[in-house]
DNA sequence: TCGAAGTGCAACACTGGGGTTGCACTTCTA
DNA sequence: TAGAAGTGCAACCCCAGTGTTGCACTTCGA
């Protein structure tokens, strides 16, 4: 099922996980080739990875004896226009509050 | 100066702070009126309000012996349209590249 | 002016998340 | 077919983040 709100923004806050993403994004690649680009072991990578697919911003495909991962922005993108939506709402009260004290 | 990507996902990515902010979303109140209507201390509550603060998520303003806090939209669509170009340029990407393979 | 309500500060406990290492297993390739 | 490369699993360490309690201090109001 798809992730709440807060696990996703969870996901997404941890600066290894950026880095990992940020090449996914350049490029897709498998845990033991980003292990040789990124400063963490190979292992920590692959959790990274789990919390990244869970939460649908990599896929994964098997090629032969390797993974290879690729940043999705599909989900990516829905998130930003929930946080959009949310933010908007937020505002308007503000603006509603404020025209109501000055009228 | 302004957190960065992964600091402001993080500042979202915790469930407590989500309901601190529903509620300043409808209501600006107090950390100890928040402390009233959600199920954990008063303290907590300052300490999750100190980390949206510093998010820039919430303002806080002082009235008489109360602190009221509200959220505040701007930068949660900041971050959102950030998200959305780069989720944008991870598909486009994606889109090239099959494209490529395809013709 | 005294008590109630609100905030500030500090110390402490507990858990989860990020990271590591080691080893077994699978798959490619020379 | 043996070794190199890649993945899978498990145990372990460490600390930052979440939460608590207790007490001192400030401010409002009856």
């Amino acid at each position: 099922m798809t992730p709440t709100l807060p696990e996703m923004c969870a996901a997404l806050g941890d600066q290894t996980r950026w880095d990992i993403l940020t090449r996914l994004g350049q490029e897709a690649m498998s845990a033991s080739a980003l292990a040789r680009v990124l400063p963490v072991s190979r292992q920590a990578i692959v959790k990274h990875l789990d919390v990244l697919s869970e939460a649908g911003l990599v896929t994964a495909e098997r090629r032969g004896r390797e993974i290879v991962y690729a940043a999705l922005g599909s989900r990516l993108n829905a998130l930003a226009h929930e946080l959009d939506r949310i933010g908007n709402a937020w505002d308007t009260r503000l603006r509603a509050l404020k025209s109501l004290a000055e009228g």
